[in-house]
Formats: structure tokens, sequence, C-alpha cells
DNA sequence: CCTCTGCCTG
DNA sequence: CAGGCAGAGG
């Protein structure tokens, strides 16, 4: 966004790149002329371009973004706002030249070709002598010296790019004569294998801050949660307005949380992760992890304003937040992106990726869900967006399968990448399974000793099994993963989730057109305990399908499916009794080992994954019992002896449990 | 009339 | 499961 007209120029000048001829001939050259002739010479050389070059990818992406454009953009850009890293450490600085450091100007453009590889050179091997130098952030003499190298290089960069766009255009540029510095001694090979050896430690390293990071941000936030509260309100009078500064501000809300050292590691990680190509992805999830900690901080600020103005009551029972399955289809996706992890080509994933995170920020404010088409289409095959309220804010997926419920599966130990994942494509607060509503204390305990706040349901602990959990047993992983995510320990109500996500298109696009499998699955279980629900039921308890004739029309279908089913069975289950010579009605039981339960229970509750309440199996066994008296008396004989039976069953619905009614329940 | 239901069929 | 149909009930 800020480019100043320097900036401007470069572009403009870089035209004249040989290579070529795109928007971004910029980077073009810049990557040319800056990694890949210099690193060709090496005998990895390929390796470290490669490394180089999706770095400028990235960047790229990021240059959609005015976010990025702020602070990490300007590490290679070579131009930056200053203000906007004014409050950013000297780790920065390494990347970023600003405008006051004195360049080289060197119009005449005769260096030797030798200045330039080794200048060239010196400057990668700065950045990453920076990065492995002080993880710790506090080793500030080493830092000093590195950003006097740093300097150096940039000065040499700065004088490269000059070369190309100079010519013409005589730039007024500040600033003594390069010192190409060459303060490299030794081979190629030596070369070679010292950078190998830093790829390697910047590895080390990256891990270790993103645990470190993790943990102080994890432990701050909870005790200045309060504190910020009051910040915030303050930095939102102080700041300047609109959606840019409010993020600004979220940023550095979300900065004040973390120490001056994890900071200093984030301003590293994100100029390691521009250069190595194998922490690729990890930068990624560290970038994603930072906006999307900025994005529930903001989201936090909004419910305690909401809060606080309308004195609602945020008790965590309202909010029984229950896990939105992603199931096959994050699974799949999840397998996807290993697999392009692995082979080094998941530039076009993350290219999907990034845009839409960043549209995510810059829709949520202004734009209505109406609006927001385009981006999403990426992210998600299926168009159809519709601005109803929901309370659990998912968003659509490019799979059948729509609501993607958030299948937390014990056998599966959820990554970090997969958390990003799914708040990325269903927003920051698609539930991690009901993460508000459940003590800390649950938080890490073993999944199997979870005692969850479920009175009807309980989960039957199939830990193998793939298919839905969909009863949750939230928490276990759930929270976990969010404390790792840095989120802060969020107790927001469903209400304001809805409003919320009623004001942020992202979240708001799980509201679907049309019914989905699991919203079938949802019913199926319903069914348990509601045989003959009426339509008002089912409004109530799929909040976020838009009905209308034709969705409720075919809800009441499946239970009309459901009850057919179910009716059958039972005739087919009292007629064997009969056959079996069964005479007394007191004989006929029905138990969940029954044959009669079974075939209920894999028609209805295929995963088994469901505690079916034991009211049904009352009701059942009261069907049956119906079934093989009428059947008994012979009175099946007239056509529409069933009707009675029907009577009877359907006084013995039993309410749903409200749990059901969160729409991404399953 | 509309809604809901059940039955039949594919 | 969904579509079509008919019938009951408001």
């Amino acid at each position: 966004m800020n480019l100043s007209l320097s900036d401007q120029n470069m572009h403009n000048s870089s035209e004249s790149c040989i290579e070529d001829d795109k928007p971004d001939v910029m980077l073009q050259c810049f990557r040319r002329n800056m990694y890949d002739e210099p690193l060709a010479s090496y005998s990895n050389g390929s390796i470290i371009s490669q490394l180089l070059r999706k770095t400028i990818h990235n960047k790229r992406a990021l240059d959609e973004s005015p976010f990025y454009l702020s602070s990490s953009t300007a590490a290679d850009s070579g131009q930056e706002d200053q203000s906007s890293v004014s409050s950013k450490d000297s780790t920065v600085e390494v990347a970023s030249p600003g405008g006051h450091i004195s360049t080289g100007t060197s119009p005449d453009g005769e260096h030797p070709v030798n200045d330039h590889l080794q200048a060239k050179r010196a400057r990668v091997e700065n950045i990453i002598r920076v990065m492995a130098g002080s993880p710790n952030g506090k080793q500030h003499g080493e830092n000093e010296r590195c950003e006097a190298e740093a300097r150096d290089t940039r000065e040499a960069y700065r004088e490269n790019k000059r070369k190309q766009r100079l010519p013409q255009h005589q730039e007024h540029s500040v600033g003594g004569p390069v010192s190409s510095n060459s303060d490299n001694c030794g081979t190629k090979d030596e070369e070679c294998h010292k950078l190998k050896e830093q790829l390697h430690s910047m590895q080390r390293l990256l891990r270790q801050l993103q645990e470190k990071f993790l943990q102080v941000y994890s432990q701050d936030d909870s005790e200045q949660d309060n504190r910020d509260e009051a910040d915030m309100a303050a930095e939102h009078d102080t700041q300047g307005e609109g959606t840019e500064s409010r993020y600004i501000s979220a940023e550095e809300d979300f900065e004040r949380k973390s120490s001056r050292g994890t900071r200093e590691y984030k301003e590293r990680m994100k100029v390691v992760g521009y250069l190595v190509h194998q922490r690729e992805s990890q930068n990624l999830q560290e970038t994603l992890k930072q906006e999307l900690s900025r994005a529930v901080n903001e989201c936090v600020d909004r419910v305690f304003k909401k809060v606080s103005s309308s004195g609602l009551d945020l008790s965590p029972q309202s909010c029984m937040c229950s896990s939105p399955e992603m199931q096959m289809s994050v699974g799949a996706d999840r397998k996807s992106q290993q697999a392009n992890s692995i082979q080094e080509q998941p530039q076009s994933e993350e290219a999907a990726f990034k845009p839409h995170a960043l549209e995510y920020y810059e829709n949520s404010e202004a734009q209505s869900p109406q609006d927001q088409t385009e981006a999403l289409s990426l992210v998600v095959r299926k168009p159809a967006v519709t601005p109803l309220s929901s309370v659990t804010p998912t968003v659509k997926r490019p799979y059948p399968v729509h609501q993607t419920p958030f299948q937390f599966n014990y056998s599966t130990p959820l990554h970090d990448s997969q958390i990003l994942e799914h708040l990325l494509k269903y927003g920051p607060h698609s539930n991690f399974g009901g993460l508000p509503c459940l003590p800390p204390s649950m938080d890490r305990t073993s999944p199997d000793s979870v005692d969850l706040p479920w009175d009807t349901i309980n989960m039957r602990s199939k830990v193998t099994s793939s298919h839905l959990n969909h009863h949750s047993r939230p928490s276990a992983l759930g929270a976990v993963t969010v404390d790792n995510l840095c989120l802060p320990h969020v107790k927001i109500e469903c209400g304001e989730l809805q409003s919320i996500a009623e004001r942020n298109p992202y979240m708001s696009l799980n509201i679907q057109e049309g019914l989905t499998p699991s919203h079938l699955k949802k019913a199926k279980l319903m069914f348990f305990y509601t045989r003959y629900p009426s339509s008002n039921v089912l409004k109530t308890f799929f909040p976020d399908v838009k009905f209308n004739r034709c969705i409720t029309s075919q809800l009441i279908k499946w239970f009309s499916n459901f009850r057919e089913f179910y009716y059958i069975q039972m005739e087919k289950f009292a007629r064997q009794a009969i056959v079996d010579g069964i005479s007394e009605v007191k004989d006929i039981t029905v138990g969940r080992d029954s044959e009669l339960f079974r075939a209920l229970n894999m028609h209805y509750n295929k995963a088994n994954d469901f505690h079916v309440p034991d009211r049904f199996l009352e009701v059942a066994e009261i069907t049956l019992h119906e079934f093989y008296n009428a059947i008994s008396a012979a009175k099946d004989s007239d056509p529409s002896w069933k009707k009675a039976i029907y009577k009877v069953i359907c006084k013995l619905d039993s309410d749903v449990p409200e749990e059901f009614k969160t729409s991404s329940y399953l």
C-alpha cells in the first residue's frame, strides 16, 4: 500500500529488466540479481535459489496485503513505511533498510562483478547469521554487528537495483559510495558448507522459537486480558480511524502480550521464514498464527465491548459450542498439504491460502456477507452464501459435507497447521469443541478420562472410529490445540459469536442453502429423541440452515423416512418374535445388545460414536410391544392397523438436548 | 389452501 | 434417500 515514490520508481524502472516483463518485475529482477546469479555459483546453489524463489513467491502473495506490507514485506522490498515498524526491534532493521541509512549511489554502475557476487553472498550470510546468532534476542552486541553487516549488504542490494534503473533516472539518492564488503573468506565449498550448517541451525532455532513464542504468549495473555481491554479501547481512541489502524492496534495489542524477546523471535522468524525454504510451511504457520491471534483479539474486544454495553450474560453454559467436525475434508486437505510440502510445491496452496486469510481481515469490518463472493470462492467451491445468522461460524468447504463439523479424533494427533487450517477456513470462532465452555483444567487431561458436561449424551469412546465424534468430547484436544495457537482463552457466548458472525462475512458462511450430509447425520441422531419433530423444532435445531419450504419439507421427509425404517424394523422384529414362539410381551425386551437395536443403531448412528439415550430403547421396546400385540391380535389385517401404533409412538417423543441446537453440533 | 403424514417406487 | 401421490387435519 504505502508505496513511496522511490519505490514506485523502482517498479517502473525495473520494467526495463531484461528478462521479465511481468508486473512484478522488480521481484523478478530482484531474484535474479540478488540470488540466482551468485548462488548458482555454489555447489548447492540450486537449493538456496529454490528457497529464495519461494521467498519471492511468498512475497508476491504478501504484496497483496496491507498487513504484510508494513512488516514482512519490507524485508524484501527494501522499502517500508517507517511508522509501521517503528515499534519493532532492531531485528527488523536487518531486513528493512529504511530510508535513512546511507546508501551507496553508484550511477556509474561500474562495479566489478566480483564485488557484486560477494556483496550478495554476504547479504544472505548476514541474514542467516543474524537469525542464528542470538536466538534469545539478548545478544544485542551481536545484533548490532550484524546490523552493520546487513547494512552493507543492503547497500549492495540497493546499488544493484539502482544499476538497473539509473541509466535514465539520475536518482538523487543520499549516501556515500558503497563499501561492497567481502568479509567472507575461504573457498566456495566452505561457503556452501557453512550455509548448510546455518540452515540446519536455523531450522532448529525456528522450532525453538516457535515453542518459546507459544509458551510466552499463552502465559501472558491470560494475565493481560483485562488490561488489554482497556488498552485496546484507549488505543482505538488514539489511533487513526479505519480498519487498518484497527488491525494495527490489534497487532500491537497482540505484541504487547509477548515479551520483548518474543517479539524479536517473531521478527526473526519472519525473516527466516522468507529465507529458509524447508521451513516454508512453518513460517506460513507462524504468520497465520499471528494473524489469527490478531483476529481473535479483535473479536474478543468486540465481544466484550458489546457485552459491557448490553450487559449480556457470558455464562459458559449458554455456550455449549460443539465441535464442528472436519472429518475427511480436512483430513484430505491435510494430506494433500503434506504431500505438497513433501513434494516441495506448496506454492499454489499458499497462494490460495494467505490471501484469504488477509481478505478475512480486510473484509471483516466493512463488508457484508453478501459482498463476499470472490474471495471465498477459492476456499469454497460452493458459491451460495447466505447472510443468515449463525451461532457457529463455519465456512463452507469445497466438499459436499458442508458445515464441516470439526472433528477431533483422538487417534489422530492434531497439528497446529490443521487447526490453523480450520481457523482459516471456518473462521477463528468455529468451535474447537466447545472450547470456551470448558475449564482449562480439563484441557490436558487424557481424552479417555475426560468427563464432559453432557447429561444425556455420552460419547462412546470409540477411539478408533474415524467417523464422526458427533458429540465432541470436545475439549480434550480442542483446548490444547487452541493453547498451542496462542489464542486467548476466549470465553465467548454463542450469542456473541452470532453477532460476530453476522458482522463478519468470513464467519457467517456456514449458513447453508441446502441440507448437507452433516445435517442428515444430525437429524438421524435427533431421531433418537424425537420421531415426530415439528417444523418449528427442526428450525430450532438447525440454526445454520436457511429454511424455506423446500428445505423444511426435505427435513420432514427425512424424519418420515427415518420413521419408515424404524417401523419396518419394528414390524419385522415383532413378527420374528412371534415366529420365535415368544408368547409373552414381557419377554420381548430391547437392550443395547439386541439385534433390533443394532439394526437401528446401524441406521441412525452408523459410526456408533453416539451414545443412544436409554429413552430411545424404552420407546423402541414399547413400539415393539405394540407391534407384537397388534400382530398377535391379527390387527394387521386392517390396512391401517399401524396408525394406532403411530399414535402411541408419537406421544413418546422426548425433548432434543439443547446441545443439538448448536449449528455445527456435529 | 397449506402442511404434514404415510405409502409406494426407484 | 428422494419424488410422487393421496389423504387427513387445521
